[in-house]
RNA sequence: GGGCGAUUAGCUCAGCGGGAGAGCGCUCGCUUCACACGCGAGAGGUCGCUGGUUCAAUCCCAGCAUCGCCCACCA
């Protein structure tokens, strides 16, 4: 006997481990099959499960086990990210701990006891990974994702670090990658480059400080100009004008003296100035600046570099800001701008500045070499494969943010000045010749030939940005570049699913790599965008804000399938989803429904019976619940293939709730209950294989729950197919269980009890009071059609408290429905008064409804244009409203004669 | 500055050229022999505003307003 509630947690654990000694997660490479994979974005290796990963990976887990139940050998390729940064973070914190510090080659910090060099970091890195990386992968499991674990990669695996070497060597000697000395974004936190995509920009309150320049040779002259970061003007190597704004022009070609420093720097004359903005004269600093960089570069202009890797002032400065932090140097700068009286206004300036994301502190342009990839290259065949759908994006406005990036893509700056990442595979020479190589003796022989004898190589320190060997993954995780039987059958994939956020970061980067190595073949010929998900305020969830919901805690306290099933049916595309705990409370409920639906038929001693044919069902109720069935099993898939996963989701919650529970069970107890042996046979084999379906229907968004019913009450140990899951059997129904005649019929029946419960309800009819009934518009047709219900009504009336047949006692008030009328309760147990007002609003509304039916239907243009059936149709409701309206009517005739 | 999206019941959101829907919340009534994580019945909306297209607009188009996001820039 089943429980009298669901109990997630020890299910969810049984069930699990039990799908995992069945193998049911791991790809088959069953030729007889059409293969299916999904590559999973590879979590950072530090990380642990939030929401975001619940939503992402629930939705691969449904259309994983959709897939495996549609007969498709199914690969879902699990595995976790190296995370370059985000883990030399983790483990320098613990480091630190310890008091042990990296050596850069600077001195032990104060309070630190050693400092360990690359290899015996990187050593415990993998040691720290060994022992708590990769958490993310067990929190997965209790989500119920079906991986296939056996082949867990992982971004710095042996495997994927070859393909990493093979793609850079390939690419740089394609001349796609190449090293070069240009401004970057420098995280002087971590003493890195980074991307421009790992830049965030951020609103900040700040000041514009106006810094007045001395003239050369023009005594009391000065040139104005405003600076956000007046730290920068000691590598000024110029100030620009506009070309056409008189107030300057005499002024170009002359020389402006830099204070503080003396520097002799030149007045330009160049476009980007902008007459507009402040005084219309601009400092130029090339070295820290992204426009002065090409201002500096048009115009020859020194290049000064003022900071040091922290962003202290270096050596290039005055002594008397050497070594000060950039901030401090910036209040150094105006007060001794100021002392010298060249400080003309400070303006409050609300202005973004460029943030890493990682570090959170404002990055700095910085003058470094560093190595690129030629993206717009690799791009233009990943923007003709979406122009020309070989892939398309779901929902398809997402591929004009992929095209407006691709388009404008700019070259990506690849190294990273870490210890842990792959290492760049180049080595430098004695003069600085670089040999890009496989490995070091390659790297040799290629020196050897260049200098003619063997020199001693240095490699190159950086490591690469952690995206490019996530470029790789749907083809590194197969094997590539070896020719393996997984990659060929299971490259390229079905289906990317993942949120905008990184589009950019990753899934173009795939597109690129996937394209450029692959033989021209797209990595997947679906990505499907899913939503954000924020907290009940539509706020991003963050740490920081303490609205974290833990997809963990939730698990615990509701259950996966209540977590899951929530996260589906809010996935409606092109919205983000806003969580809160009610929204699980509710489906968990639905959880608790379904189980008792089962306990149900346990009860009433349902039977799982291999032989049983719905085709075969003669009572009515059992035709009709199995039609409805059949109607909703579509809906579902249809959903799931269109990836509109809220409406399977609503179709399935509306059947097994609304339509089985509330209605077909309700139905099945009177025939239960009753003598007709046959019928009650047959509606026990129907309530349970009607059940049984719609667990497997469900399983893909719930499958410990359904799992553990078709274990309890299907075949049973040792049966056929005795796990719901590896029986991977996606129901399939003839058209002809689809029964019309039962379905109006049935329909028929259900208004009519609805009916006679809104009266009651409204008219407080007293439990066990009757209320009478008589089908009075006896017609032999409707007689006919009608015949069979009767008893099917009469055993409603235990519940219904409801006598069939009887007379109309004088002054009772008839309700119509249909060609029945239905009679109402009688006089001494409803207040009249209150039920003419019943009456009366009813047909105030319907006369409402009949006035514009009236109007439409008289409108000459409509019957012209309007398609024939929208018009019949129209004809059709403006009949049955003034029916419904004349039996109103009479009846409230009754009630006043009453 | 460029782009994208949103605006529908108290809240959160589906829907979408011909009858306004769901969940939660709310009100009323139910210890009905699966389930109170339940059952039954209700109340509640000129579908942001203004135009246009159409026989017909919540839905398509244009403009506006408000909110949100992305990209770029900012001396």
């Amino acid at each position: 006997m089943l429980e009298k509630t669901y109990s997630p947690d020890e299910v969810e654990a049984r069930q699990y481990s039990r799908w995992e000694a069945a193998d049911a997660f791991s790809a088959k490479f069953d030729e007889s099959k059409e293969p299916f994979t999904i590559m999973i974005p590879p979590p950072n290796v530090t990380g642990s499960l939030h929401m975001g990963h619940a939503l992402n990976n629930t939705i691969q887990d449904i259309l994983c086990r959709y897939q495996r139940m549609q007969g498709r050998d199914v690969l879902w390729q699990p595995g976790t990210d190296h995370a370059g940064i985000a883990t030399q973070m983790v483990v320098e914190r613990q480091l630190a701990a310890e008091g042990i510090e990296l050596d850069r080659g600077m001195p032990l910090a104060p309070g630190n006891t050693r400092q360990i060099g690359r290899e015996e970091f990187i050593e415990r890195v993998w040691k720290w990974r060994a022992q708590s990386g990769g958490t993310i992968l067990k929190q997965l499991r209790r989500l119920g994702a079906s991986c296939d674990w056996q082949r867990e990669r992982f971004t710095m695996d042996e495997g994927l670090s070859q393909a990493v070497l093979k793609v850079f060597v390939q690419l740089y000697r394609e001349k796609l990658i190449y090293r070069d000395k240009r401004l970057v974004n420098w995280d002087p936190r971590f003493h890195t480059a980074i991307s421009d995509l790992e830049v965030e920009q951020k609103e900040t309150d700040g000041h514009l400080w106006h810094f007045k320049y001395p003239i050369e040779g023009e005594e009391g002259r000065f040139i104005t100009v405003a600076t956000t970061r007046p730290e920068t003007m000691l590598g000024d190597t110029a100030v620009a004008v506009h070309p056409d704004d008189e107030r300057y022009k005499d002024l170009v070609g002359k020389f402006a003296v830099l204070p503080l420093v003396g520097r002799r720097i030149p007045i330009v004359a160049d476009d980007y100035a902008d007459p507009e903005q402040g005084s219309g004269a601009v400092k130029i600093t090339p070295a820290h600046d992204f426009n002065d960089f090409e201002v500096g570069k048009r115009h020859g202009l020194e290049m000064i570099n003022v900071f040091d890797r922290d962003a202290h002032m270096n050596d290039a400065v005055p002594q008397d800001y050497r070594g000060l932090d950039r901030f401090a140097a910036r209040k150094q700068v105006v007060a001794d701008i100021e002392a010298l009286g060249l400080l003309e206004k400070i303006d409050p300036h609300r202005h973004t500045v460029p943030h890493g994301d990682r570090s959170g502190v404002p990055i700095e342009p910085y003058l470094t070499d560093q190595w690129y990839v030629d993206a717009a290259t690799l791009a233009r065949p990943a923007i003709a494969a979406v122009e020309s759908g070989k892939t398309v994006f779901v929902p398809k406005q997402w591929e004009k943010t992929y095209y407006e990036w691709m388009r404008n893509i700019q070259p990506w700056c690849i190294s990273r000045q870490l210890w842990w990442g792959h290492q760049v595979p180049a080595w430098y020479g004695p003069d600085g010749a670089v040999f890009v190589a496989h490995d070091e003796s390659e790297a040799a022989e290629q020196a050897k030939t260049h200098y003619g004898k063997a020199v001693e190589l240095t490699r190159d320190p950086d490591v690469l940005d952690t995206w490019f060997s996530s470029a790789l993954w749907p083809f590194s995780t197969l094997g590539w570049p070896e020719e393996t039987p997984a990659l060929k059958r299971y490259y390229p994939g079905d289906v990317l699913v993942t949120g905008f956020d990184i589009i950019f970061f990753w899934v173009a980067r795939m597109m690129m790599d996937g394209l450029h190595f692959m033989d021209g073949e797209v990595p997947f010929h679906t990505v499907y965008i899913h939503a954000l998900v924020r907290d009940e305020k539509g706020q991003k969830m963050s740490k920081s804000k303490g609205n974290v919901l833990d997809p963990l805690d939730l698990i615990d306290k509701f259950g996966a399938d209540a977590v899951r099933f929530t996260l589906t049916a809010l996935a409606a595309q092109g919205r983000d989803i806003k969580l809160s705990e009610s929204r699980i409370e509710g489906y968990r409920n639905f959880c608790t429904k379904i189980w008792n639906a089962a306990r149900f038929c346990e009860m009433n001693e349902c039977r799982y019976e291999p032989g049983y044919d719905p085709a075969a069902n003669q009572q009515r109720v059992n035709r009709w619940i199995v039609s409805q069935l059949a109607q909703t099993e579509p809906k579902v898939r249809k959903a799931i293939e269109d990836y509109r996963f809220n409406e399977a989701a609503q179709a399935l919650y509306q059947f097994i709730w609304n339509t089985y529970c509330d209605w077909y069970l309700e139905f099945a107890k009177p025939l239960f209950q009753g003598d007709d042996a046959a019928a009650k046979a047959e509606t026990r084999a129907t309530a349970l294989w009607v059940l049984h379906k719609a667990l497997f229907l469900l399983h893909p968004i719930m499958p410990f729950l359904t799992e553990e019913l078709w274990q309890q009450s299907g075949p049973g140990e040792g049966g056929v197919g005795e796990n719901l899951m590896t029986l991977s059997d996606w129901p399939a129904f003839d058209a002809g269980l689809i029964d019309a005649e039962a379905d109006a019929s049935l329909g028929w029946v259900v208004r009519l009890i609805s009916q006679i419960r809104a009266v009651r309800s409204e008219m407080n009819v007293p439990p066990g009071a009757k209320i009478a009934l008589i089908v009075n518009d006896a017609s032999a047709a409707s007689k006919a059609r009608f015949a069979d219900h009767e008893a099917l009504i009469r055993t409603l009336a235990r519940v219904e408290t409801l006598v069939f047949d009887q007379p109309v006692p004088k002054g009772s008030v008839q309700d119509v429905l249909d060609e029945c009328a239905l009679v109402l309760p009688l006089a001494e147990v409803i207040d009249l008064a209150q039920e003419r007002q019943r009456l009366q609003k009813e047909m105030d509304k319907l006369n409402g409804e009949i006035v514009k039916l009236d109007k439409k239907l008289s409108n000459e243009q409509f019957l012209a244009k309007a398609p024939d059936d929208v018009v019949a149709e129209q004809r059709e409701r403006l009949a049955d409203s003034r029916q419904t309206l004349s039996k109103l009517q009479s009846a409230l005739d009754r009630l006043a004669s009453a």
